[in-house]
DNA sequence: GTTCGTCTGTTGAATTTTCAACAAAAGGAG
DNA sequence: CTCCTTTTGTTGAAAATTCAACAGACGAAC
């Protein structure tokens, strides 16, 4: 485990926690590290959630698939964020997302059964574990808003510039790369790709914004 | 607060703890207490998250309101259900919601400062309320999932019959109340109030359900 | 460099949503 | 009971989305 220890130090959930804690706390948590090729299925909808996932290395989308064929692109998660802990600890019986490794990528797996209950050897940072554990999952929240703040709008050209915008203000520049392609970031926008392409080539037309790629330049 | 017992012991943020502690940590979290006509601003968006809202009695709605005044409807909270926890425990500097009774309620409100910091009595149900913290806003992820889940339809028939679905699942009931008028269920549904009456109307035409005011019924 | 498969942008038609306006129904106040 | 306000359902026109199909661009593999 000790070649993860730069990742694992990062991770919100062994914040204030140090290294030497940390990797007997893996031990007592029966951590296990597992790889994925890209466009694997790291877990699958309908399985009982009983594992918190950490992105190593690579990263993961979590995606919706309904009833009609619509993918709803819910997040990506990159090291050292972790995923699948809401369901994790509240123990849902089927888990109702699919999480899809997006390039190849490495994932620590905690089974949440021993992160919710205080092991035998009593380590006395299972009380910070959970602390962080309940920050993340405020922050998830949080996180969870500002999607729905984006899909909430009623036009494609109104999500896109709501989405673009806010990662402008994250990345701190009016330049910076999204973790999607086309296709994907229509998934997440919850809209149709055809209708997202032009959207995009309109507001080119207008000066709005440059993009190569995946780079995009708010102008 | 004597009086307002029998909500908070069944509330998720106080699973586990005896009644007398219960009174006692009360005291440590400087709750208060505080009443709101129908209609009345619980917490505006842009202030500071530092309180955790607690419904004793009556119901609020989380909302939203964008750039272009669509107001969307997040949540409705009842007793003894808890709100604003998520942004508080995150120490959002700026709540990205508006909080509105809905009817007459009172509101216990905490402190976030006292709920993330051991007090100095110590008390020994500190870790225990952290813990139940945990499992709310785990259970306030999966609800979200729910939501995305029916807003993420692409027609305002999928949306409303996936919300229709899940609702007459809660209930385990074909017939069920629903907790809107028609242009709230709209604003949850993140649809048009007349077009969603018009859907509602040729489902009605359909067989496919029967209603009166809020109370539906699937066919 | 060539080939193949994937990704992206474009287009037009069909569907759906939104918007505005209005009338009927329901509910509350006096 | 009547008046007044709010809510709900209806309609038609305008706007936007979705869908299907296709061609060019791009990248990877050989």
């Amino acid at each position: 485990m000790k070649q993860y220890l730069s990742v694992l130090a990062a991770c919100p959930l062994f914040a204030d926690i140090g290294e030497e804690q940390l990797l007997r706390m893996l031990d007592c948590l029966g951590a296990r590290v597992a790889s994925f090729d890209k466009k694997y299925t790291v877990m699958a909808e309908g399985a009982p959630a009983t594992y918190i996932g950490i992105v190593l290395s690579g990263s993961v989308q979590i995606v919706q698939n309904d009833y009609y064929g619509n993918r709803t692109i819910l997040s990506v998660v990159q090291p050292p964020q972790v995923f699948a802990e809401a369901f994790a600890c509240a123990q849902t019986p089927a888990l109702p997302v699919t999480v899809v490794a997006d390039e190849p990528s490495e994932i620590m797996l905690l089974d949440c059964r021993h992160v919710l209950h205080t092991c035998e050897n009593n380590c006395g940072f299972h009380q910070q574990l959970i602390f962080n554990l309940m920050k993340d999952l405020a922050n998830k929240t949080v996180i969870f808003h500002q999607k729905i703040d984006i899909t909430s709008k009623r036009t494609t050209r109104e999500k896109l510039m709501t989405y673009l915008m806010l990662q402008a203000k994250e990345a701190g520049k009016r330049s910076f790369d999204i973790p999607f392609d086309r296709q994907e970031l229509a998934d997440y926008l919850e809209v149709d790709r055809s209708g997202l392409s032009a959207e995009i080539s309109k507001l080119r037309r207008e000066g709005v914004l440059a993009c190569q790629k995946h780079r995009f330049t708010l102008l």
